[in-house]
DNA sequence: CATGAATGAGTCTTCATTCAT
DNA sequence: AATGAATGAAGACTCATTCAT
């Protein structure tokens, strides 16, 4: 019942909040009183800063592309193939350092409508992959230019790898055993042995 | 000589209409009676070869888990290499081949509970997946064994194969423009080519 | 929880008992869960039958518009200014004899949205009084072509008799002790005398 | 020298905004929120003046039946049945020219409780309408007094003259397309014919 | 076996009202 | 006085599941 006067700071409380209670639960059976009470707040509240338990969702999906955005962004400087390791490991150390997040992407992926057509949803994972995919090509390509890259490689190779980190990601969070960090390494090994000339 | 279609036959059906739906609406949004309408059927009758509308699910798991455990039996003969390729392919194009139910895994993938330690669920994700990197780990090992391996290679590539495909299924899942049949020759190729000597 | 089959009385019921409710109540303070409880079943029952809350309210109006057209049909025969005292004498009494339906009255008057242009609604009371005042007219042309009706008589005063007949109605409703029965004749007396030659 | 307007007058702006807010959306899906909006305030600032949604709705009838019992003291001299065709205007052009006040009575008919004895509620219109049937049984036995009026004519009449004026007053509310305006007269015209000897 | 009417627990969502600032 | 964030009671509606026919 305090007046709080920073609504992005609440927003965001509330967000982290579904965000570990959707990871625990999974979306499906997450209560938006779930929510709440894990934020420490009245059920009603939610509804101040969300429309509704599905753009709790969407927000969530949004942190997690926003974060996949800027992987592309900083990969520093070096030969095309030593950026692409960067950004593989990369990409398994973000996910594996947000968890819940991380588990989050379950319920995304499953709640991905089919998309028969173009339409852009809320949560446009097909958008999210292809941008990783058309990176990855840029630094295929450049590889290929300076003549690195084995013959044949196209933008499905870039498929293959961007499904790489994915399919690990699913393994480790449909069994946690498995572990996803020390997996970083193996992946972009794979992943630029894979393709090198 | 039972009425019309012997009780196994009346429940795949069932399951086979239920695979339909979840596949289309997901199966958060499927409702039994959906599933019964597909099938041509009362709502009711759904629970005489069916407890509960997670049991679908679990049944529609069941029967990917079976084909998944199929691909692992039917390697025939050749080098070990050669054989995780024939395993790579085999398993994109079962997939391909059967899209609705490659769908309803978003679903599973997502109703998987959080398992800190073992725990047998109906949704035993886990187990199928470990089974899979089981297999490779073994044709890993024999090609090896036979030298044909750089060094260094373990289990955990066996994880990045798996993950490989895995991840492009999921591309495809999200994003049906992806070409998942074509794909599959690239995996084999890029999963060969990174852990061959 | 017993296996009705005659859909159109368990309906009827459902209705029923909703209008008596919302009499009681209004419709504004009427929950779902009262008009089951007074027709004797669960709230969901409700649902199988009508789609909302709503619907209710526009079944109970289809009730009355019903009645209300049949009054326009069985004025008989006879001088015109007879059967237009007759029509009067009619609406009010069909009103006196359904109260509950009466009241409902209040709350469709009141959930008529403003209707700038044309836009058929499921609650069309402006359609009913248009139907009456038609009737009306009709009942005053034929009076004035035998010169029975005084100079400068048209539509308006159509209007003016359905105006009486609801708005005694209205008076009723407000305040029970009014004598809406006895009324009849005296809005037939003043109404037809007001427009006699 | 309070600060921007004293005490009434902003309780009076607020007050008009509700009633602009009702007339338009109706009572029952006018949200405390939008009169705010509709007055320039926060939603908090309603309760300084009103002490709760329906307290607003009360003062929007109070304003009602103070211009209706004005009416009755505003008739000036002449012959009873003068005087009488002058109230019916008067009505009739009071309620033209408040649309939006008029608007809101058809709420204050629908949240009248039921009234089984006498119980005294804030939004009592069967009050209302009693000292208008008493101002108009008044005016008619003035003019029985005189001998102007037909035999037989009692306080049932002006239940009918007060009726046809509510009835007008309903059909436009309900079908704006029927002009209240021009149908002054002809309420007036019927209701004077109707009784005159 | 099959049916589909009935049930009622479960949730989302709304919004009048309060009250700390 | 004014504000608007917070509350939580209230209620519409859904749908998995049951079971009488």
């Amino acid at each position: 019942m305090p007046k709080r006067t920073d609504r992005t700071a609440r927003r965001q409380e509330i967000l982290d909040a579904a965000v570990r209670v959707f990871a625990r639960k999974g979306f499906a059976t997450s209560r938006i009183e779930d929510v709440a009470a894990a934020a420490g707040i009245a059920k009603g509240t939610v509804y101040l800063y969300f429309d509704s338990r599905e753009a709790l969702l969407a927000a969530a999906f949004e942190d997690y592309a926003a974060r996949s955005a800027a992987l592309l962004t900083d990969l520093g400087a070096g030969p095309p193939l030593e950026r692409l390791a960067r950004l593989v490991r990369g990409a398994a150390e973000m996910l594996a350092a947000h968890p819940d997040h991380a588990r989050v992407l379950l319920d995304v992926w499953a709640s991905a409508p089919i998309r028969t057509q173009s339409a852009t949803s809320p949560l446009d994972m097909a958008r999210v992959y292809s941008d990783v995919r058309q990176a990855v090509t840029g630094l295929l390509r450049e590889a290929e230019a300076q003549g690195v890259l084995r013959p044949g490689v196209d933008e499905r190779h870039a498929a293959v790898i961007v499904g790489a980190i994915e399919g690990c990601l699913l393994q480790w969070l449909v069994d946690p055993r498995l572990p996803l960090t020390e997996l970083a390494d193996t992946i972009a090994d794979v992943c630029v042995a894979g393709v090198r000339a």
